[in-house]
DNA sequence: TTGAAAGCGTTACCAT
DNA sequence: ATGGTAACGCTTTCAA
């Protein structure tokens, strides 16, 4: 089904038929009509393939996301979804799995499929030193539109949505210090992401003004990942040296260490202190006792797709560069006091 | 950047630089070295537009889901995306929001784009009566393979993978009275779907094989939301009247339910026992104490994709109708004793 | 207000 | 082993 197909049936020329479909150009009421119900009756559905080669223009996006069972993601994506709906557009999905690779697959994919701009989130590679490097050549070679959510890329000038993550990281360990805590430890993301140095940094900097010194062996390095976060806790509670409070750092690592104080029959707020990054959907729904700072992930990722939708429409417009507020959220874990 | 300009900077003919990006036909090994370094040097990538006009096929599935940020369809996803990056597909998403409106969208979308099949699990829809109905039609009107995955569409013959609903309800139900439980209540999900009334069937057939009673005002009829989940058992708390076990019929549900037993100060193993139906991630992590039946939803996911790709190949193979089995997870919630 | 025809970037068939 | 060319299903320009 073709539209000559149609325009043979209602005995008018392809010409007209296209016009009745796009509405652009003058087309006689009566045909317009007459075109419409032949169109109604066969279920002519016109093809978007051959309509982008003809326009050479698609009308798809891409969504790189490395973690898409992750719920910060799922959220990240309902946001897109919504707006992408509102404007006809067609979303073209990849999971990366945090895979370097797979993402420069799904990058020369999206190429291909001549996407009219992509929203990524980078994996986190681990392996290749100079990834950020490459990624942006990747990128660059698409010739389109990018926006960039939660992690930074370096040297690139695309549009973004990111967070307050020193800014967040600082509220979260004054809240701890000014609750009386000294001792206090923080579980960190994997150092090598730009957004994990700039939250330890915001740990550092509130002990540092409020003159707390940072024992070294307090830190404990983790990646992000619920089950380094829990080995790190849990050999941290194994050890007898314990610090009154830990800070962690996304919700992958909130959940590790809270699992390990589970396990270990520590009481947030009564036997250890406790403050997060992010939060965690279910936590929330439970009223369990955990305090974090956050931020509105659905709003980020609507904030991604209209700052693309806005970028395609006006190429020269300055860069957009969006910071996401952080909200504290208090739940009672940020205090320490024996019943 | 076109296979023309490719085809001139080589000093060859259309003809022979599609030939080596296909693989397909002869090809001197000089020339195609030549082209290759070429095609390297310009990091031109051939349009999958024009490619797929002129081979009269695409290489995009369409997946629909009612809920993107719901973890139980991260997975599915998960699992999808695992395969369509095997097979160098592309994988084109839509989230309905469980609206049909929406969902009668994206289908003309996905016809529009001529994806090679979908895989949807249909949005629920309260007000419409035919629904059902009209959905066949427009899944019909697309004339490519369709899998069905965990919601069922009443009389149509399409590939699916579901679950075992009413087993697992049963075997559910059986765990409550073998612990001793008498008074069983249940959270149901919206009757209107197939898998919410299978459920409840299961769990009917296991009071009836056990000549145990089903107490009307012990029936409390959900609609698999945490909200009206919550709504229902918070009331129950109130009432009084409190059954000494409740089975509840989603992810959603199971949620709501332990939201209001811990609002209310009921320990679950304790003050009342609990069963559910689909596991929480999270709960897992943090070793809560709810006890479920389940299944493995990423390998779900994977099992939809495969039947898509196999009946692609086959068309005329005869009906994959998957049903997922159970796994029985206790931890501790079905029992109900005082301390 | 309508139609004819060229063109979009590929593939595939037929010659050579 | 390679090239020429028609075809894929649309849009768009130009002419009528």
């Amino acid at each position: 089904m073709t539209i000559k197909d149609i325009a043979d049936k209602a005995g008018v020329s392809k010409s007209t038929v296209s016009r009745v479909l796009s509405g652009n150009g003058y087309v006689n009421e009566e045909t317009r009509k007459k075109v419409e119900s032949i169109i109604e009756q066969t279920h002519y559905l016109p093809s978007a393939t051959a309509r982008s080669l003809s326009k050479r223009e698609t009308n798809a996006i891409g969504v790189i996301v490395p973690e898409i069972d992750n719920s910060f993601f799922g959220e990240i994506l309902r946001g897109i979804t919504e707006i992408v709906d509102q404007n006809n557009l067609t979303m073209i999905c990849c999971d990366t799995n945090n895979n370097a690779q797979k993402e420069e697959r799904a990058l020369s994919m999206l190429g291909q499929q001549r996407v009219r701009g992509v929203i990524i989130t980078p994996a986190i590679d681990y392996s290749e030193p100079n990834a950020a490097k490459k990624l942006r050549r990747l990128l660059n070679n698409l010739n389109v539109p990018v926006v960039v959510v939660d992690r930074e890329i370096d040297n690139c000038t695309w549009d973004g949505v990111f967070y307050e993550n020193f800014q967040s990281a600082y509220c979260a360990t004054k809240v701890l210090i000014e609750e009386g805590h000294r001792k206090i430890g923080i579980i960190t993301g994997d150092l090598g992401l730009k957004l994990a140095r700039e939250r330890y940094q915001g740990f550092l900097q509130a002990m540092e003004d409020f003159d707390l010194p940072v024992e070294p062996r307090y830190i404990y390095r983790g990646d992000f990942t619920i089950d380094t976060a829990y080995r790190l806790a849990k050999n941290m509670f194994e050890s007898g040296d314990i610090p009154e409070a830990i800070f962690t750092c996304n919700n992958r690592t909130n959940l590790g260490f809270i699992k390990a104080a589970r396990e270990k029959k520590f009481k947030l707020g009564r036997d250890i202190a406790a403050i997060g990054i992010d939060h965690v959907e279910v936590l929330d729904i439970l009223d369990y006792n955990f305090s974090y700072v956050t931020r509105d992930t659905v709003e980020m990722g609507r904030i991604a797709i209209s700052m693309l939708l806005n970028r395609l429409k006006n190429p020269d417009m300055q860069r957009n560069f969006r910071i996401m507020p952080y909200k504290l959220v208090l739940k009672g874990s940020e205090k320490r006091t024996p019943e």
